[in-house]
DNA sequence: CTCATTATCTACTTCTAAGTACAGAATAGG
DNA sequence: CCTATTCTGTACTTAGAAGTAGATAATGAG
C-alpha cells in the first residue's frame, strides 16, 4: 500500500558500524555512511533517526552480537578455565591488529569523550554489567575447580580489566603470540 | 625588543589538557580552549601551531608527566612487586572516578579513530614502549625476588594490560576498592 | 621619544557536516 | 488504471568550528 524500503535496516547497521569503528562516533560523517552504504541521507534519518539514533541502534547491537558469543562459549561443560580463555582467545584477532587496529568499538565508544550522551553511556553500561554477570557466574558455578580461597567476584573483574586492556592496547597492533601469552600468564589467576 | 607574551605557554598546555582530557580531540573545539584559557585564537596559532599541534604538544607533555612518576616510584629500592604495586596504586583516584571520569588522556587517544596524524600515533606508542621498559627492566633487575621460570617479559606487558584495561574501565567510575582487589590480585602473578 | 618588532584582538572567510524541503518514484488496494 | 501512502534523491539551509587578515597595543633599542 506503499512504496517499500529498497535496503535492509540490518545491512546498513552493519555497514555503518564498520564506519563508526573505524573512525570513531564524531570523526564518521553522515555522508560517509552514505556513500558507503548507497542509502541517501533522508532515508536514514527515516529510517533511524538522527546520527545520535543511529549509532546507538548499532552499538546495541554490537553489543548483543559479543554477549551472544559470550554466553555460547561460556556455557560449555569444560572446565571454567578453559572456557574463559576459549573465550578470551577468540578476541586475539582484534586485539592483535590481524582484523584491523581498531579494538572494541564499546571501549572505544567509553573512552570517546564526545559521547557523553546518556543512552550510550547507559548502552555500555549495562553490556559491561551483563558481560561480568556472565563470567561471575561462570566462576562461581565452577568454584569446585578452584583453590580454597579463591575469589570468583574479583576475579571476574579482573578477566573484565584484562579484556578492556588487551582491547585498548589492540590500536598499536601487539604480535598476536604477545597477546596469548598475557592471557596464559592471566589464567594462571583461574586455580 | 617586541612585545613579550601575556601568558605562560605551559600554563595554556595545561588548561587545553583538561578540555581536551575530558571531551576529547575532535569535540574539542579551539573557542572551548579559548574561553577556558582567556587566550584568542591566533595567540594561540602563534603559540602552538594548529589544533593538532596543540594537541600533540599536550600530549607529549602529559606522557612526560606520568613517565618521570613512573621512573621516580620504580626507581624505589623496595621490593619489585612493592614498587610495581604503589605505582599502580597511584593511579586508583583515576581509576575511580575520584578524579573525574576521564581515565587517561593516552588511552583515550590512542583508542579515538579520529586520531589517527601519524605523530600522534608515534607519540603514543614512544610512550606504551618506554613506560613497558621501565617495568621490564625493573622486573629484570629483581628476578632474584621471584621463582624460577619468572617471565619479567611477559609479566611486563601483563602490567601494562592491566593499567590499560583500568583506565578503559574508569570511565564508568567503578568503585575504588575493586580497583584495588584486582591491583592486589595481579600482583599474585609477581612471585 | 620614536621606531622596529612581535603579540593581541575583532571580525571575517571558508569549509564541513547535520538535518530538511520538496518533488518524483514505487507499491497495494480499489 | 488510479490513488493514497510511503520511500528516495537532489539540493538546500543552517550551525559550528578551523583558520586568518588586518588593525592595534606593548615592549626594548637607539
Amino acid at each position: 500500500m506503499a512504496r517499500p524500503r529498497s535496503f535492509d535496516p540490518d545491512d546498513v547497521l552493519e555497514i555503518a558500524r564498520q564506519v563508526f569503528w573505524r573512525k570513531g562516533f564524531q570523526a564518521t560523517s553522515l555522508d560517509e555512511i552514505t556513500a558507503a552504504s548507497g542509502i541517501a541521507k533522508p532515508s536514514l534519518y527515516a529510517a533511524f533517526g538522527d546520527k545520535n539514533a543511529l549509532f546507538l541502534k548499532v552499538l546495541d547491537r554490537y553489543h548483543d552480537g559479543i554477549l551472544g558469543w559470550a554466553e555460547r562459549t561460556l556455557a560449555q561443560p569444560a572446565p571454567a578455565r578453559e572456557a574463559i580463555r576459549q573465550w578470551l582467545t577468540g578476541f586475539i584477532p582484534y586485539c592483535s591488529g590481524e582484523k584491523g587496529q581498531h579494538g572494541c568499538l564499546s571501549i572505544n565508544s567509553a573512552t570517546d569523550g564526545s559521547l557523553d550522551q546518556a543512552e550510550v553511556r547507559n548502552s555500555i553500561e549495562r553490556y559491561n554489567r551483563r558481560l561480568e554477570d556472565l563470567l561471575r557466574a561462570r566462576l562461581r558455578g565452577s568454584r569446585a575447580e578452584f583453590r580454597k580461597g579463591f575469589d570468583p567476584d574479583v576475579t571476574a573483574h579482573t578477566i573484565m580489566v584484562v579484556h578492556a586492556g588487551l582491547l585498548a592496547l589492540a590500536h598499536q597492533r601487539p604480535d598476536s603470540k604477545q597477546v596469548k601469552a598475557v592471557i596464559d600468564q592471566v589464567m594462571g589467576l583461574l586455580a
